[in-house]
DNA sequence: AGCATCACCTGGCTGC
DNA sequence: TGCAGCCAGGTGATGC
């Protein structure tokens, strides 16, 4: 379940190892993993070129290479990527789908039990650099030129008028990249307000607090290089587990008490999906 | 149009 | 102990 901070974590893992290298292999296994364009356009596109930066963009991963293409990268559910500069006596996990060779015997695995991750390269980029195939993405809360009050402005008209659940907008990636369900429920939780709200009930200093909440809570989960639960499913890619799981108010914590009150969590289904939170200190 | 629900998947857990 | 059934969740499709 790799959100925002997850994604961020695992770019600075490759940002620090890749750009300067060239792709001199790739093993596609897992057909569904390369679904949107096939596997034979990765080969073509990926193979000979320079790794020149690891960008982001909400929960994508965005590989430059020297040809001016850019190699997407969605783990979805349970993607999971490990870099080894030795691979040698390494065992493949279960579920390897992709393995990239890089000059200098480095190599980079991608895992996936479930295969909902997808690896691309763009068909081309948009006025700002962007992969046109993330047209509809909305902003990244964690770029440099977000600030909380233009969070808040911007949360203000995608709330406006809305019925759906605050929760329920804060995981739509159209309004914003890169918030998933664990952390709707912590930036609810530290904006104190209730994920299950209609968004468009809420106070100009409620939409304030949400906005400045999103933006404490996912930097602080980056700087704890994100959540890895008990399955695991998460850790860097150099197979070190994030420490922010220790730092979480409701998710995953019914009849816990809460950090702020000591009532005891509560858990609920918003849109579709498990919600956490405290009954007596969201409102 | 906006919102809810479902389908896609497999591993892990629960309960019989 | 074994196994059926359910749940986890990001995204795109579908339906109301």
């Amino acid at each position: 379940m790799p959100e925002l901070p997850e994604v961020e974590t695992i770019r600075r893992g490759l940002a620090a190892v890749l750009p300067g290298r060239r792709v001199v292999g790739l093993e596609v296994t897992g057909a569904r993993t390369a679904r949107r364009y096939g596997a034979a356009a990765l080969q073509s596109a990926l193979v000979g070129a320079v790794v020149v930066g690891v960008g982001r963009r909400g929960k994508h991963l965005l590989f430059s290479l020297d040809s001016g293409r850019v190699l997407v990268v969605h783990l979805r559910m349970s993607g999971q990527l490990r870099y080894l500069e030795r691979p040698d006596g390494v065992p493949l996990v279960p579920h390897t789908h992709v393995v990239t060779r890089f000059d200098g015997g480095g190599v980079l695995r991608f895992s996936d039990p479930r295969t909902f991750g997808e690896w691309y390269v763009s068909i081309g980029l948009d006025g700002r650099g962007l992969p046109r195939e993330l047209d509809g993405l909305g902003p990244d809360p964690l770029a440099d030129e977000m600030t909380r009050a233009g969070l808040a402005r911007h949360f203000a008209r995608a709330l406006e008028g809305r019925r759906a659940a605050v929760k329920s907008v804060l995981v739509d990636q159209r309004v914003l990249a890169g918030v998933g369900n664990l952390y709707a429920d912590e930036i609810c939780f530290r904006a104190r307000l209730r994920p299950d709200r209609p968004a468009g009930d809420l106070e100009a200093a409620e939409v304030g607090r949400l906005a400045g909440a999103t933006l404490a809570t996912l930097r602080a989960a980056v700087a704890a290089g994100g959540s890895t639960l008990a399955d695991r499913r998460y850790v860097d890619v150099r197979g070190e587990r994030g420490r922010f799981q220790a730092q979480h108010a409701v998710y995953g914590r019914a009849g816990l008490p809460c950090p702020r009150c000591g009532a005891a969590v509560a858990r609920l289904r918003v849109a579709g999906r498990s919600a956490w939170l405290c009954p007596r200190c969201q409102r």
